[in-house]
DNA sequence: TCTGGGGTCCTAGGACCC
DNA sequence: TCTGGGGTCCTAGGACCC
């Protein structure tokens, strides 16, 4: 336990248990130790469970579960809608209190994060630091978390799923055949049900028999993610801990179920161009732009559809977004009823990035310049930016 | 009365080039 | 006369996670 006993890296998985719930219960001490679930509405279809707190779950509700299916499973649950300026400043206050213990603190999502802390606590007993850090989160914040402990992320990880809610789990490799290999492969982080599935026609039900699998027949079944995790379930995962990665944003995307399936062209633009306002002005407050833009159309049958294009010059405003999708929508929506719509732009990079990079606005200039701009907008427009780039005189000058 | 919204990473096929 | 091989870019879909 002591610092000195582990070889390599100390590994903290810090997992908030049913943060939205746990933070609501901050805001309204009114709903502690009651079930509650934060959810959608239900009269407008989207009214899924979203987080149940420990009193809800007892009763079956879980997250993804319809409010209907909820409510019928726990006739006294509280509802609450989702509140993410909340949850965005709560989860603020807690990667700010990690960060005091070290610079090595990667957030993976708003209530989860990694943190590096072999440099940081040589010489302190790692459970008692995860001790302190777990009573301020909530003696502070009012939020419980459970912590993982391990010589890597994967590990801690799943250490961090082990004892749920407050709970506090060292994995260490000698603890892998009694703590990790007995459970079922599909509580493995990476393996969802089809992967489960499929390892279970290979005779792989438990993540000690993937451990023990060949490598070749994983790799020849699953590609690379096979010898991932096959190396993982081995206790072997050399990914640091990243403190830059969550600002190293690769899309940003925005989308709507409909309260009812949609048929009309104009009321689909509609919905397009508030996506798109809303889109610009995230990525405004994230000084983003995109170069290529998709839409995504789920019919009424749940089937789902993706069309995308690469352009000729990243873009931020709202009006060229909403042109973009309109054309995408007019291009490929084949009349069947929609139920849900969504815009996300791709190849995102950083506004300051985006002006260094190929000149893109002497670019312009030069288009408009020769004149060539209609032409080359016409032939965009019918053939997509790739025969532009190509045909484009001034791309390869200098 | 079914099943949200935000993402990441990987694969595979076709176009195109040499 | 019946057809190479290597590489890149683009697009679409699938699996997974919270």
């Amino acid at each position: 336990m002591e610092g000195k006993s582990w070889n390599g890296k100390i590994v903290f998985h810090v997992d908030m248990n049913s943060f939205y719930a746990s933070v609501e219960q901050t805001y309204d001490p009114s709903l502690r130790g009651r079930p509650l679930a934060i959810a959608g509405n239900p009269r407008e279809r989207r009214g899924i469970v979203v987080t149940a707190s420990y009193e809800a779950r007892k009763y079956g509700v879980k997250t993804t579960m319809p409010v209907w299916e909820a409510l019928k499973k726990c006739p006294d649950l509280l509802l609450r809608k989702p509140d993410f300026k909340k949850y965005r400043k709560a989860s603020a206050g807690i990667f700010e209190l990690l960060q005091e213990y070290t610079d090595i603190v990667e957030p993976v999502s708003i209530d989860e994060g990694y943190m590096d802390v072999t440099e940081a606590f040589q010489k302190r007993d790692v459970v008692e630091l995860a001790v302190e850090i777990q009573n301020r989160l909530q003696r502070e914040l009012g939020l419980p978390a459970s912590i993982g402990i391990a010589p890597c992320r994967f590990l801690a990880k799943m250490a961090s799923d082990m004892k749920k809610p407050l709970g506090i789990t060292i994995l260490r490799k000698r603890d892998l055949p009694q703590k990790l290999w007995p459970l079922p492969v599909e509580e493995m982080h990476g393996v969802g049900n089809k992967t489960a599935e499929k390892m279970k026609r290979m005779q792989i039900t438990t993540i000690g028999e993937l451990a023990s699998a060949s490598r070749e027949s994983l790799k020849d079944r699953f590609g690379v993610n096979g010898v991932k995790l096959h190396e993982r379930a081995n206790g072997i995962d050399p990914r640091d801990i990243d403190p830059e990665a969550a600002n190293e944003v690769k899309s940003v995307g925005k989308s709507t179920t409909t309260a009812y399936d949609v048929t009309q062209r104009q009321v689909l633009l509609d919905i397009l161009k508030d996506l798109s306002s809303k889109m610009a002005e995230r990525m405004k407050r994230k000084q983003v732009c995109s170069s290529n833009i998709q839409i995504t159309i789920r019919y009424n049958n749940r089937t789902t559809i993706t069309r995308s294009r690469k352009l000729l010059n990243p873009l931020w405003n709202e009006e060229d977004i909403y042109h973009e999708a309109a054309a995408l929508l007019d291009k490929y929506w084949d009349h069947h009823p929609v139920r849900l719509l969504g815009i996300t732009g791709l190849d995102v990079v950083g506004l300051d990035h985006a002006y260094k990079q190929l000149d893109l606005f002497t670019y312009e200039q030069e288009i408009q310049k020769d004149k060539l701009y209609h032409t080359m907008a016409g032939l965009e427009e019918k053939y997509g930016s790739r025969v532009i780039s190509k045909g484009f005189p001034y791309r390869h000058k200098k």
